[in-house]
DNA sequence: GGCTAAAACTTACGATGTATGCTTATGTTG
DNA sequence: CAACATAAGCATACATCGTAAGTTTTAGCC
C-alpha cells in the first residue's frame, strides 16, 4: 500500500457511495486496512480530500497547444465537466484555492497559457479564465444537485414536483415544467454547451474589444 | 424560541464560524438551549440547513417587474452573488434541487418570469436561467475558495504564493501572478461583473437569433 | 389548583477523526 | 547470519458529533 493506491480507493469509494461514505474506518476496509494505518500515507482527512482533489483535476484534458484557443478552451471544458459530473463530490471540495497541487497547478498554467498564446492579454486572460471556469463550476453544481440522472427519471420526478407545486403561486416554473422539463428529450446536461458557447463567444469578442475590460 | 429563531441563530453561527461550527450542541448554546431542545422546531439538521438555504435564498433581491429584463436579472444577479458572498457556506448545501423551500421557487418563478416577459421563448429561458445561474453559483464558490479577501490579504499571500511557485515550471500562471494579481488595485471580486455582462450580452444575442437554440 | 400539551432537559448510544503507544514486518549492516 | 533500525500496520482510547428515548418543567386553561 502507498499514498496513491490511498487516493485512488478513496476516489473510487466517493464515486460510487458519495463523500460521506468516506470515513477512515470504511477507507481502511477497502484497502484490507485498519483505519489508523491509512495515517502512514496520508496527514490527515484534510490532506486525503486535497489529494482526491489534485488526482482528478489531472484527469482533466489539457487544452491542446495544436488547437486554436477557442476549441482548446471548448475541448477542456467539455473534459472538465465530465470529471466532475463523474466525481460528483468534488464539487464541494475547495483545494484549488488553498492548496493547489501540482495537478491543478499544471492544468491553470495550461489554460492561462492557452488564451495568452490565443491573443488574449494578462488582464482579459484572467477575465476569461474566471469567467469560464465559474461557469463551469457552477454548472455542475446544479447538474449534481438535481435529484434525477436519466431522462426517465427526469420525467418521473418532474411529474411529482409539478404535481405538487401551487401552480398558481409559480406560473412561470409551472410552464417551464410542463412545457419543457417533461418534453420528451429533455435533458440538463444540454443545456452545458449552450451556456459554454455563449461565454466562448462573449469572450472571443471581448479578446477583440479594445478599450474596455483592462 | 420558535422555528424561525432557530434558523436565524443557525445562519448567523455559519456566517460568523463556518459551517463547520454549527453543531447542535453549539447552537444550541447560543440560544441558552440544550442540544436536544432544538429538535421541537426542526426534524434534524438536514432540515435545518434546507431552512437556513431557503432563508437567505429570500434575502436575494427579486427581479423587478417595472425593469427591462437585462437590468433586472443584473440586479438580481448582484445581489445573488452578495448573498452568498455574506453566506459563504451557502455554496456547499444543494437544498433547490432536491426539496427547494417556498422562498427558493419563488425566486425561481421570479427570474423565469423576467425572461418570458423579456421575449426568451420557454427553450431560450431555460438556457438563460442555467447559464446565468451557473456562473453565479461557480464564480461565488471560487471566490469563496480563495483564501483572502481583501486588497492586502491578497497581495501579501500571492506574494508568498509567487515565492513558493516553481515558475520555470508554470510560467502562466507565474506570470498573472506577478503582472496582474499582485498589481495594486487587484480584487478578484471585480471579475464577476465582467463574466456577468459577458453572459447577459451572449443571452441578448441569443434571444433575438431565431434558427438555434431551440 | 389541577389538567394538558408543548417545550426543554437528561441520559445514552453508535459513529467519527485521530493521538498515543505497541507490534510486526522489511531491509541494511556488522 | 544475527542484530538492529526504520517503516508499516494495529489496538486502544478519547473527545465530539447527531440524535433516539424517556423524563421533567413550563404555560395556558378549566
Amino acid at each position: 500500500m502507498n499514498r496513491e493506491r490511498v487516493i485512488a480507493a478513496a476516489v473510487r469509494l466517493a464515486d460510487t457511495e458519495g463523500l460521506e461514505a468516506l470515513t477512515m474506518r470504511r477507507l481502511g476496509e477497502d484497502l484490507n486496512v485498519k483505519a489508523m494505518s491509512i495515517y502512514n500515507h496520508v496527514a490527515n482527512k484534510d490532506d486525503l480530500i486535497n489529494a482526491m482533489a489534485d488526482a482528478i483535476f489531472s484527469e482533466i484534458e489539457l487544452p491542446s497547444h495544436s488547437d486554436e484557443w477557442k476549441p482548446a478552451i471548448r475541448k477542456r471544458s467539455i473534459s472538465f465537466r465530465d470529471v466532475l459530473a463523474r466525481h460528483a463530490w468534488a464539487t464541494t471540495v475547495r483545494d484549488s484555492g488553498t492548496n493547489p497541487g501540482p495537478g491543478t497547478l499544471r492544468h491553470h498554467d495550461r489554460v492561462i497559457g492557452t488564451f495568452r498564446n490565443g491573443g488574449f492579454s494578462i488582464a482579459k486572460t484572467a477575465h476569461a479564465f474566471s469567467a469560464v471556469d465559474s461557469y463551469i463550476y457552477g454548472f455542475a453544481m446544479q447538474e449534481k444537485s438535481l435529484p434525477f440522472t436519466t431522462p426517465e427519471e427526469t420525467a418521473a420526478m418532474a411529474a411529482i414536483m409539478l404535481a405538487q407545486l401551487p401552480t398558481s403561486e409559480y406560473p412561470y416554473l409551472a410552464e417551464l415544467t410542463a412545457d419543457h422539463v417533461l418534453k420528451p428529450g429533455y435533458s440538463y446536461g444540454d443545456e452545458f454547451l449552450v451556456g459554454l458557447d455563449l461565454m466562448l463567444d462573449g469572450l472571443e469578442t471581448m479578446r477583440d474589444t479594445d478599450q474596455a475590460f483592462e
